[in-house]
DNA sequence: AGTCTAGCCTAGTTATACGAGGTACTGACT
DNA sequence: AGTCAGTACCTCGTATAACTAGGCTAGACT
């Protein structure tokens, strides 16, 4: 069941930021990524992900920083900073919160 | 902890859809019904909520009827409609599929 | 008279996902 | 040599929808 692209509003920086807290990765990558983990489900598209990661970098959450292959090819790879990981913090309650909430009146006998 | 705004946006028009697969109820109402239901957690502003009636009645999911009180007074009653019972449908297999993806991005450890 | 609650409404602002386009390089195949 | 797919980045415009801030009516309480 695809998803309604409303649906990911509010929760495409949240999920950003859980990825770069394991690991810095590079825009491609993250897309690969959260395909493989959420088991084909999410296919973040250029359009998002691009104009997303560069929000996160300007409120300071991520630090991006290009990095040059031996092939010459360059990739700017995305890391979390402490800011960052408060955020998250903060998202991962908020996200809690609100499904909890939907549940409670999406599905009242659970 | 309070929900950003963007959070809400897809979930707006489940949300009513559920509240009136149980009975007819008119805007004022749901709000506080809302508030209710999710102890205290929604607290639905009158510019969301008369536009989404208004949208999913636009859409023949919800069916909208006058009524008038004996003082008078004019309330709005919506009732849900058979295209509505099948759109809930969708809309909470969509909602579980898309809050287990964020949980398998956002949890990874559950 | 003023404030509160109930009850409905909408116009404008804002945030953001996405489609569609662009650039540049690599490697494989024909 | 040319084409195509993949990697890798980017941005502009459009659509959607939540919310702010206002408007309207009416009854009850102070």
């Amino acid at each position: 069941m695809r998803y309604g692209r409303e649906l990911l509003k509010g929760n495409t920086e949240s999920l950003l930021l859980s990825l770069l807290s394991a690991r810095p990765m590079y825009g491609y990558q993250i897309i690969r990524e959260l395909e493989q983990r959420s088991r084909g489900y999410f296919t973040f598209k250029e359009g998002t992900l691009y104009p997303a990661l560069h929000r996160l970098e300007r409120k300071g959450l991520v630090q991006g920083q290009w990095q040059r292959l031996p092939s010459g090819q360059e990739r700017r790879y995305y890391h979390i900073t402490d800011k960052g990981r408060r955020a998250l913090e903060e998202k991962l309650a908020e996200w809690r919160g609100f499904s909890r909430a939907v549940d409670s009146i999406m599905l009242p006998d659970s």
